[in-house]
DNA sequence: ATGAAAGCGCTAACAC
DNA sequence: GTGTTAGCGCTTTCAT
């Protein structure tokens, strides 16, 4: 069907071993012969057989990214920024969305190994019931795996680059707290560990700062807009009075709350005060902007993919849990 | 280094060839020796080398994904619409950002195709100088292309699903214009087929109401948030009275453009009205929410991704050109 | 129902 | 500097 190393070999009456090497570089050949065999390669428009050689164990020089929903800008952001560096460095990202479905992750994931990429770079929170956390460590044995903003114990080759969340958000409150606000309700979704960190980061703050904490203060929500909206609803129907400060576990979910809230006509952030978390770049586009704290994502994409290509080039970094930089944004919306 | 067919035979007792008639069911197997096989498989944990399978010409199942940036929200709604279909058919994709360069879109094709992807998924307008469109309709010669929102003349198997953006631009600016507007401006970039597309619906609109047209109704912009912004700071600099409309090639423009009129406290719409195109999720979430052309960003995703995978199929669809449906969505902004 | 063996396109060790 | 050839792991005829 195509154009073979033995067609090249032939109509330029040398082996197929002399076309290998010009083609890889791999060994000296005469000049003259060289530029025969290019000539020809660039004149059939031949390009290798990947197969062929993947079957002689050369890389296929592909990364599997695993994330959970590429519809929500931070993830966006985050392959946008392991794209740049993927390219610069001639690797491809195979792309896969779980939709936070553990069975789909493991599906995807066993897939890829099939494919033949060098490992994966895993974004994203995990679940608190984590059900896939043996099943990493175990393909961590084998296949290098970064994780975004996640950390799973006795990993292999196995490294997280990670936001402090607990820190970060534990900040961002203080400084809420410190410009008098008091009544603090945190919306996130509970099934994920990131929301979880924050619960605990709004905790410790209550209990620093005098205050008490009550459950009734948490409202579960998924990582939508929409879900934003609804926590919003849910909060306004218990007709707390105003002012308080409603702490967002993502942007979306701020953004969308934040929609709710002033199509009821509420005021913000002299009623309501709203925070979210990311900073993804839609986050400094509402009016009023939304305050949050800045993950640095592209901070973030580009170490998890140096990393990678580092523990691919034998380079095993130091500590298998790496902290990056964050800072609070406090823009309109508190 | 991995488990092989040859081991699992081995330890079966029987030849590689019933053990690979088991693992692709093509063949006869006494149902004893089946499990026998199938039990080793699952306790090996044993997956079949892909690379040695793609040399006899089975499929690696997997789908160029080419965009041009998948930090903008309608291609990030795009892919993953596409990727809902492929991951229901076994399909992987294969994701490349080409960041509206010619030459990093030509290299990253090209990369693809010796990694053997079966073909391509092209989202997006091209370029009014499309450097890469002979390239393409070459490589249809081979790959099955399938073409979201552009179309190129005389493709092998290449197929394009599409909007009529000069149609539903025409459409939207007609009710603009029946609302009483009259002043209308249209910001976008124009190096792309489809903001040459609005560009001329706008002026037939003009011309089919009695209005002119002039070309400082034109401001040139990229396709991001922070150009929006820029585009408006050109338009009021130069101090046309209100009202007017401004009609947005893409929501990402608009919003952005929205962002900087509210913050010179220019009332929307009463002074300025806005509207952009595609309806991306964002779009419904701004204060005031925005009107736009709803493209149906999903249906064209799946239909693309699906035609895709027809045509695989051999099941080659009668049409070169597809049209996909569209709506007018009059929200607060105008 | 099962096995032997050729072949897919390439790489690399070895011989010359 | 160049050629020969043995794999790489799997599929698939062709015998049996």
């Amino acid at each position: 069907m195509c154009y073979t190393i033995y067609d090249l070999a032939k109509e330029c009456q040398v082996s197929v071993a002399t076309v290998s090497r010009v083609i890889n570089n791999s060994g000296p050949v005469k000049e003259k012969t060289r530029q025969k065999i290019l000539k020809l390669i660039k004149e059939k428009n031949y390009s290798p057989n990947a197969f062929a050689r993947g079957l002689n164990n050369i890389s296929m020089k592909t990364i599997g990214i695993i994330i959970s929903d590429i519809g929500n800008p931070f993830f966006a952001q985050i392959v946008k920024s392991i794209d740049s560096i993927c390219q610069k460095n001639q690797y491809s990202i195979i792309l896969c969305s779980t939709e936070n479905n553990s069975k789909t992750e493991r599906r995807e994931i066993e897939m890829l190994m099939q494919k033949q990429v060098e490992g994966f770079i895993i974004a994203g929170s995990r679940p608190v019931k984590d059900e896939n956390a043996s099943f990493l460590t175990e393909v961590s044995k084998k296949y290098p795996i970064v994780l975004i903003n996640s950390f799973i114990r006795g990993g292999h080759k196995m490294y997280s680059v990670m936001v402090d969340e607990k820190k970060s958000t534990y900040d961002a409150l203080s400084l809420i707290i410190s410009k008098g606000h008091k009544k603090i309700f945190l919306l996130g979704d509970t099934q994920w560990k990131t929301t979880v960190a924050k619960i605990n980061a709004l905790k410790d703050v209550l209990k620093d700062n005098g205050l008490s904490f009550d459950k009734e203060q948490i409202i579960n929500c998924k990582y939508s807009y929409s879900s934003g909206m609804a926590g919003v609803k849910e909060l306004l129907s218990r007709n707390i009075p105003f002012p308080y400060t409603i702490f967002c576990s993502s942007d979306m979910i701020a953004i969308g709350a934040m929609k709710e809230l002033l199509s009821h006509g509420i005021k913000i952030p002299e009623e309501v005060a709203i925070m979210g978390y990311s900073n993804t770049e839609n986050s400094s586009l509402t009016t009023p902007s939304l305050s949050t704290v800045d993950q640095k994502m592209h901070v973030l994409g580009e170490k998890a993919a140096k990393i990678f290509i580092d523990i691919l080039d034998d380079n095993y970094p130091i500590n298998k849990k790496m902290y990056s930089d964050y800072r609070i944004l406090m823009r309109e919306s508190t």
